[in-house]
DNA sequence: TATTGTTATACTCTATAACTATA
DNA sequence: TATAGTTATAGAGTATAACAATA
């Protein structure tokens, strides 16, 4: 019954930890002002990409990918170009949202806490903990 | 540059584990039509406690533990109560609350992915990792 | 009939600002 | 003057439902 207590309040710290890296994330991208998910969808485009795919990707509903392809768009980082399938969008970066993206990934990796609080071996414990808990 | 990339994917996944661990709070609480922030706010009530001191506990605004204690009170699981300190409110769990509270705690911990996908060695090394990253 | 994307709308969690009553 | 709690409001992230176009 401690153990139970115990494995609770471990889950709370995890929690924590989550959200800590979640506010890394926030403040890396704040000079460039994105929106969180516009920044997420946009390190997840490389190959233009069915806004489908993208709601894959971000495991969200696909009408929010309408709401991140207007932003990215109004901003100038990305178009919309029809695909083959006459039904699909793909999304597009332009040059300067080729160069948006860069900028995103160097600053939310120069702030990775998972990379600058843990040495390789830790990383690989947490990497193999974190795949039993997400495991079936 | 590749061990960056791979930081920041570990990252992600913790992030997920997170998310996986809140959604399964959520379902656990589903029977009690509670909403997540009330049945939190529930776990933490132990003795009557300040409005003020709760808004430390869940590390939010005091204005929100306002709504947080109008949810509670309208379901009848807590009551206001009046402090030494005129200017202070005392939360304090009603004799359904103190039931409620038993309850949530015991679907929560039945649903526990921290106790039931990991061992005893496995939670204390997730332990010091989730320090290493909460650490300054 | 099923799927892609869009639109309108709404919900949850949460913060900010302005306020009151005490201290 | 500073603090506890309240109220009203707003914003971020996200989902649902209904729809048009296409398959």
């Amino acid at each position: 019954m401690d153990e139970v207590n115990a494995s609770r309040e471990l889950g709370v710290r995890l929690v924590q930890a989550a959200e800590r890296l979640k506010a890394d994330f926030a403040e890396a991208i704040l000079p460039f002002e994105l929106s969180v998910p516009a920044a997420r969808a946009l390190l997840l485009m490389d190959e233009p990409v069915p806004m489908r795919v993208l709601s894959d990707r971000l495991t969200c509903d696909q009408s929010y990918i309408t709401r991140i392809a207007d932003e990215l768009e109004g901003r100038g980082f990305i178009q919309r170009v029809p695909g083959a399938d006459r039904r699909v969008q793909l999304l597009k970066l332009t040059r300067s949202g080729i160069r948006m993206r860069e900028s995103v990934f160097a600053a939310v990796t120069a702030n990775n806490r998972v990379q600058l609080h843990l040495s390789r071996a830790e990383r690989e414990q947490l990497d193999h903990l974190v795949a039993l808990l997400l495991g079936d």
